[in-house]
DNA sequence: CTATGAAACGGAAACGTTTCGTTATGAAGA
DNA sequence: TCTTCATAACGAAACGTTTCCGTTTCATAG
């Protein structure tokens, strides 16, 4: 049987609450700090959290509900988060909703009846349904990657400037004479998807260019989504000179389709990807992409909630952090005309 | 606040004890049960789990340490192990050790003073040493993807038959007439690692050869050192006529290389890569690929662990499933004879 | 030496369950 | 109507912490 905070009173002669205070880091005179210690290294005295929660009704841990963990730009940002959180003894558990609202709202409240400290969600359900439950119960929420307007004000938010992204990617496409663009986005009703879709509507009014509703194609954001977005853009009638793929799989699903329709990129085609800078990167041809500061935003959202997490009672200070995107310059953009 | 057992006593007028054992299954009267709900209904109420572990010792949660979140065949273990064991109502926790034996350590301390249930574990350290403090708690053990020697009937494991697999592979590109094989392998020390090359070795002694040191590269796992290595093979002065990859990143890190060095795969040289059919599947030319029954790993290692914790006190009956995996033809395999 | 006050100490009451051992209930059989 | 007996209900004692708040300790000043 484990020992306990008694039997280290029993072995000291101490009493209860000095122990307790020292060991969440009170002062006690050097000789019972001396006889704590022993006492605590000879029994192997760990302390119980489940008694320890349920007086203080924390849990130290955190919940996280992801719309899919196949997805690179998604564990990346969990793997920095972990490492951030797990050093000050905060768990994380990890739910995979499947981009499924159902089961997403199914995530929170299991999640509310682990009673995590609190909450960091890439939401899948964009109305922020989901989310009220934990809101009422006064759970920090900390949005990653996609901000709910129904949520403004009472919600943390770490997202990227995605117009400004998707901006320059297009814009980059058209200054280098690019007319016919192709667009390929994630799930229509998401954040990142509207964003990305209004910077490249932006750009492309800039140099007076409206697009036909055909070369803009929603998909979800997976690899056979890019895949099956980029035949149906190759098989429009008036060709393509150019496309912009708006994640990591979809970029990976649409190089896949070029390759088996035997076009060569930039010659037959040009292509902007996105995310992976090592991957594409290094591919020949080297891509061109927009690159998401994904380390900076796991340990955003991490610090984030950690803040929220140690301003106790206070009123929580919700603030909305927007980090900038890169376009990493690649050779699979051809150049239709000088610039 | 949060209402409490008590508060559903109260209401009631029934005892703590028969309302606590109907919430856990139990019976009582039917209309004594209708009251309950009600009561139940009526204040929102929730179990805490925190009281419930304190008395059960129990924290319907379980432990889960990997080498790399970033990983496709773990995060789809993962994902497959957290349904099913959500579903049952038991959170995952995940430790992500970024292939640090020191990490992983620290990973298996925290989760025992998270108090969890269970662990589940993709080892990182062959040795075993970061396991013994949750064996000697009696803390049931799932070993996933790797086998411990040194635990041994200690704890479960579920693994693919690599020697077979390698075997296949290799045999299939010796039957086509490839002597020149180049072999791309994970961390030296890592079991799947000697299994695979144990099982390419074997096949090349089947056909009387003896590849030479230089042909078979220890990496680790990642498309950078898939990379690295296919680029070193490309190098040697003998040319090879054939590459066998060992998982999925370092397939797409060695076709990057391929490319670079603007070789037609498999005109110039051939390839077997590994898992991840829909992907390279797609991928023009088809890959040849060994392909591991992903999903049916998780369901059999949360099985596993489900039967390993509801078994209570009975003696633990530890087993090691040995799953099998799949040549998948494609055309990077050029035949450089007719079978 | 005593008075003083800050710092350390400790007893006891929570926190919200589960469970043990006992008692109450009520339907069936005598 | 009275036993009998299976079943359900119950009171109280845990589980192992933290914390409130009254008490003790002890260094320093007087």
């Amino acid at each position: 049987m484990a020992s306990t905070i008694k039997d280290i009173a029993k072995m000291t002669g101490l009493g209860l609450a000095t122990i307790s205070k020292y060991l969440n880091g009170g002062n006690v005179r050097p000789n019972n700090k001396r006889l704590i210690e022993d006492a605590v290294r000879d029994l192997r005295f760990v302390p119980n959290e489940f008694a320890r929660s349920l007086k203080t009704r924390l849990s130290r841990t955190v919940g996280v509900v992801i719309p899919e963990l196949g997805n690179q730009f998604i564990t990346s940002i969990i793997t920095t988060m972990e490492d951030i959180l797990r050093k000050l003894d905060y768990a994380v558990i990890v739910c995979d909703c499947r981009t499924d609202p159902r089961r997403e709202k199914e995530a929170v409240t299991f999640l509310m009846h682990k009673r995590v400290d609190g909450l960091i969600n890439m939401p899948t359900d964009s109305t922020g349904e989901h989310l009220k439950p934990a809101l009422d119960a006064g759970i920090p929420i900390v949005l990653v990657d996609r901000i709910l307007k129904s949520l403004s004000g009472r919600v943390s938010a770490v997202v990227v400037d995605n117009v400004e992204a998707a901006e320059k990617a297009t814009r980059f496409l058209l200054e280098s004479g690019h007319e016919e663009i192709g667009l390929i986005l994630g799930n229509e009703g998401i954040y990142t998807t509207q964003k990305r879709r209004e910077g490249f509507l932006n750009a492309c009014a800039e140099f007076s260019l409206k697009p036909g509703e055909e070369m803009i194609r929603f998909s979800d954001y997976t690899l056979e989504g890019g895949y099956a977005q980029m035949k149906a853009l190759l098989s429009l009638p008036k060709p393509l000179t150019a496309v912009f793929v708006t994640n990591y799989e979809m970029t990976l699903g649409a190089m896949i389709a070029l390759n088996e329709a035997a076009l060569k990129v930039p010659d037959d085609i040009s292509v902007i990807g996105f995310d992976k800078l090592d991957l594409f990167g290094a591919m020949y041809p080297h891509l061109t992409l927009v690159k998401q500061p994904q380390n900076a935003i796991g340990e955003c959202v991490a610090k984030l909630l950690l803040g929220l997490l140690s301003n106790g009672s206070a009123l929580p200070l919700h603030q909305i952090i927007t980090l900038p995107t890169q376009l990493c310059e690649g050779d699979s953009v051809r150049k239709l005309k000088r610039i």
